[in-house]
RNA sequence: GCCGAGAUCGCAUAGCCUGGUAUCGCGCGUGACUGGAAAUCACGUGGGUCCGUCCCGCGGGAGUUCAAAUCUCCCUCUCGGCGCCA
């Protein structure tokens, strides 16, 4: 959500983004209208309010002295003024609500270097990785590899809790806890705190981090309780500092939290979306910084650098690309994402999304820290995939195969793995 | 799940019984003193603001009252005790 002395003091920058974004300034006008009646309706409860407070502490002065002529008159005076402020009161809050309405529909800032586009097609490389491997046989997609050697059941899954979730089994299932530890050391090496965060959260936390047709389209709900399963760790691990005032000295805080993710993943169909690429639960390694506005544009350089290390170091190739304007999303600033080669696929696919998403969920969350002029300011939130276990098997398994199936582990995996090539799982 | 005690500005803490302007301290900021600093002293330090001897704010919500941090009810969380439990 966009601070108010934005559309304040700056409203000429929103135009100019809604602009680049191609999308209709009217949200903007009906905020600055519903504000201007909210500002106005204020100052008549306001005045109110002191009339009554003045006339309030008159009584008490009026009680000891004894002169119940003058009690009666200022108590009738008073109770006439409390009806009038309870209706303007009533008039201010339904202003607050449709202003906030309307304020959380209007996207973050943009950086000033995403390019601009209408769709995923305006995406811009940033950069090429590794190299692109050559088969001597026909590569096989990683559906054909996870049944040829048993490693995914998906059936027997879709009998116990529905389509699009996975038992994950053998030497595949042991190298996705290996990518685990691997993924949460190489991070916790650059100084990142290792956490586990609790995977469901309440919907007044949930809506400062997220969009709210998210709930729509995304979350899973836990009913009776009213809680929502986390579609990602940064979720959690961005919401714990809400109401907080952080301590400058603590900037920037530094984590790296795994956790089960759940999306419901309403819409997305197609072949491409087959096997264990789009499911319902998965696991994630992402790095979260809380920062100094001031930092944020270098701690999202950083966050970026630290992905490419990693998956240089799994020696897979991939792209890393530049989101457009019309690819954004909601809160986002300024997005990466790294696309993997699939050659099954025969396609750059998502693997990482990296964003720096400024002050848009810290407005929200209200999480704040001390300015040295003793004034108080939103943080910074950034966000990046280390690896999302399930397409980083994805990848693994359809770059590293071998013609009869196997799967060659990377080298920096084998410590973890105690073995260099998945075989096949016995039932 | 049951019983009890709590939640007050960045931190800590008073006010609650007995309703009438949010207290002391720490930290931080500004100024004075200084060659400079420390120490000391003064002022400031939740949000809003049309800058007022203004309005709002004491975990959240409702109620009683002319008036609620203060009284009543409901909820959330924390701490202690008991129970259950991987």
């Amino acid at each position: 959500m966009l601070n108010m002395k934005l559309f304040k003091e700056q409203v000429e920058l929103i135009r100019a983004d809604h602009e680049k974004r191609g999308i209709s300034c009217e949200p903007i006008d009906t905020v600055l209208e519903l504000e201007a009646q909210l500002v106005d309706a204020r100052h008549q409860m306001e005045m109110a309010r002191k009339e009554r407070n003045t006339a309030a502490r008159a009584i008490g002065v009026a009680k000891k002295s004894g002169d119940a002529a003058e009690i009666e008159r200022v108590m009738a005076e008073v109770t006439d003024l409390g009806k009038r402020i309870d209706e303007l009161d009533e008039a201010a809050n339904s202003l607050i609500e449709q202003r906030d309405r309307v304020r959380m529909s209007i996207p973050n800032i943009l950086h000033k270097e995403v390019p601009v586009g209408a769709d995923e097609g305006g995406n811009t490389q940033h950069s090429l990785h590794g190299d692109k491997p050559e088969f001597d046989f026909d590569a096989r997609t990683h559906n054909e590899l996870i049944e040829m050697n048993k490693w995914v059941e998906l059936e027997r899954a879709a009998k116990i809790t529905g389509s699009r979730f996975f038992f994950l089994k053998g030497d595949l299932a042991r190298l996705e806890l290996a990518l685990q530890s691997y993924a949460v050391d190489f991070i916790c090496k650059r100084g990142y705190t290792f956490i586990q965060p609790p995977v469901m959260m309440n919907r007044q936390a949930y809506e400062g981090v997220t969009d709210l047709s998210d709930f729509e389209t995304v979350m899973y709900g836990v009913e009776p309780d009213k809680l929502y399963m986390v579609a990602t760790s940064e979720h959690p691990l961005t919401a714990m500092y809400m109401d907080e005032v952080i301590d400058t000295a603590l900037l920037p805080i530094k984590m790296v939290g795994v956790s089960a993710c759940f999306r419901r993943e309403v819409g997305a169909h197609g072949l491409s979306d087959r096997g264990i690429w789009r499911v319902h639960q998965f696991t994630k390694v992402e790095q979260i910084i809380i920062s100094d506005p001031e930092d944020s544009w270098q701690h999202h350089e950083d966050l970026l650098q630290n992905c490419i290390d990693l998956w240089d170091s799994l020696d897979l190739h991939y792209e890393v690309v530049n989101i457009c304007t019309g690819d954004m999303g909601t809160v986002a600033a300024r997005k990466y994402d790294l696309e993997a080669w699939l050659p099954g696929a025969d396609a750059y696919k998502e693997i990482v999304s990296c964003s720096n998403c400024t002050d848009y969920q810290a407005n929200r969350l209200k999480i704040r820290y001390r300015k040295k002029d003793n004034t108080h300011a939103s943080v910074h939130t950034l966000n990046s995939t280390a690896v999302a276990t399930s397409r980083a098997l994805v990848a693994i398994m359809e770059q590293n195969q071998l013609e009869d199936g196997r799967v060659k582990v990377p080298e920096v995996l084998v410590p973890y793995m105690g073995k260099g090539i998945l075989e096949p799982c016995s039932f």
